[in-house]
DNA sequence: AAAAAAT
């Protein structure tokens, strides 16, 4: 029985990394969005497949690359039997949830899969438990709730039943393509984006049976616009938790939410990073989690070089910044900056003097930014000038080099050190060394990053940029 | 200060 179960897995496995390359997001008839609706299109089809084997190689690396990995559990019953599945089999997932796991390239559970998985679905859905789960970007985590919702799910019933919430829209996009591939062997399972300029009709309800979002828009078709009903939502994940319950962020709308979910509704926080306060609140907000930390070596902070440029003003950092366009333009590029304003500025800036950047922030359209993140995951922008609405979760393999145009600061002008790590982290994944910059114009940003520097205890060093061997050196 | 709503 069980040899023969395997031989079925190996064999489905086979067939799914053959149809890998074949595949494309635009297949899916999901969701209230289409990806894509004709098929004629060959540029279309090739970028598509573009975008779909990036991620895929992100999540294949993501499932590999933790062995070094600590993890540290906290059941709420003590007495509960510790599990820890090392295989897809023994979760016994659904075969065409199996399925879709193998077409993406998974062999084995992660980390935090192997024990979030088995703390989420090991208990029957009428005593669903709580989880609040703590790892770095690139351990799995997106597929781990995935999974989680799609087990839960029943694909017969047409109402939502898993919500997700995401602090941006790009993320929303990002995990909604994840969920699809890993739901397409489901063909009655669907998909609602409730997102920004996802315009629906009044008195419309959502029958799709898990919808991804943000917090304003899922806030109001859950009330007053009344297109999802929460009352029979099973599955409740806040990803990016720390920035959804922190008290400056979409705490009151996160929170009203979820008080209209009904009482026995699983809940699943997932973050990379808790400061202490948002911890507490979050212990607080959800009932008698689990919880599950897991431990990595600092190892971002180990692959990316850390470097700063002192300049004087902000007419300097951007004379610098044009210095450094060369090598930073070897691979893809992130710039961050504080504001709206100076990220327009900015943008506008560079092409002037004949750069080519691509601008990306909220005041923008949501179809100008959708076009504008997919246009760079396709590497079609190798820069991209934003603000922290791209610090987290976003991943893009090629970026190498993160430059904080402006040093990241809280409200109260106070270094924000886990927006500054969010940010880096968006370089130097596995093997490929990745490269921070960050740029100074003041005895004031000096002290900021000084702070910075001995929060992390890493060395940041100075850059000459005009020392242009330098920068060769450091680009290669 | 940014993000997030059909406000």
């Amino acid at each position: 029985m069980a040899t023969d179960s395997w031989a079925l897995a190996v064999d489905e496995q086979e067939a799914a990394v053959k149809s890998v390359s074949g595949f494309r997001l635009g297949d899916s008839t999901w969701g209230v969005i289409k990806t894509s609706t004709t098929a004629e299109k060959t540029d279309e089809e090739e970028k598509e497949d573009r975008a779909a084997q990036s991620l895929l190689n992100k999540l294949i690396r993501s499932n590999l690359v933790d062995n070094t990995n600590q993890v540290e559990v906290l059941q709420r019953d003590p007495n509960s039997p510790l599990y820890s599945v090392k295989s897809f089999e023994e979760l016994r997932l659904k075969p065409q949830l199996l399925q879709g796991v193998y077409a993406m390239g998974f062999n084995r559970p992660s980390k935090i899969q192997e024990n979030a998985l088995s703390e989420i679905l090991v208990h029957p859905p009428e005593l669903p438990q709580n989880l609040i789960a703590q790892s770095q970007s690139g351990t799995g985590k997106t597929a781990a709730f995935v999974l989680a919702m799609l087990s839960r799910v029943e694909p017969a019933d047409r109402y939502p039943q898993c919500l997700c919430l995401s602090p941006t829209y790009e993320l929303a996009l990002q995990t909604g393509k994840v969920i699809e591939q890993m739901g397409k062997f489901h063909p009655e399972l669907k998909l609602a984006y409730a997102v920004r300029g996802n315009k629906l009709e009044r008195g419309q309800k959502i029958n799709e049976q898990i919808v991804i979002g943000t917090p304003g828009t899922v806030l109001d078709w859950c009330s007053k616009l009344r297109f999802i009903d929460p009352k029979r939502i099973k599955v409740f994940v806040l990803d990016e938790a720390d920035v959804m319950i922190a008290t400056q962020g979409h705490q009151d709308q996160s929170i009203r939410i979820q008080r209209m979910l009904p009482r026995n509704c699983q809940m699943l926080l997932f973050s990379a990073t808790f400061e202490d306060s948002v911890w507490k609140f979050a212990q607080k907000v959800v009932p008698d989690p689990n919880i599950i930390k897991l431990k990595r070596e600092e190892e971002t902070l180990d692959t990316i070089k850390q470097y700063y440029v002192l300049c004087n003003n902000r007419d300097e950092k951007f004379q610098a910044l044009c210095n450094l366009y060369g090598a930073i333009t070897i691979a893809q590029a992130m710039i961050f900056c504080h504001t709206r304003k100076t990220a327009s500025w900015l943008a506008a800036e560079l092409s002037k003097e004949g750069h080519q950047v691509a601008l990306l922030s909220g005041e923008m359209m949501v179809e100008q930014r959708a076009a504008v993140i997919e246009r760079f995951r396709e590497g079609k922008e190798k820069v991209l000038v934003t603000t922290n609405v791209c610090a987290r979760g976003i991943d893009v393999e090629q970026v190498s080099v993160v430059i904080n145009f402006d040093l990241p600061v809280d409200k109260d002008g106070n270094p924000d050190n886990e927006t500054y790590l969010h940010r880096i982290g968006r370089t130097g994944r596995f093997g490929k060394r990745g490269l921070a910059v960050n740029m100074v114009d003041s005895k004031h940003s000096m002290n900021i990053l000084n702070r910075i520097q001995e929060h992390f205890n890493k060395k940041i060093e100075r850059l000459d940029t005009d020392d242009l061997d330098e920068i060769e050196k450091i680009a290669n």
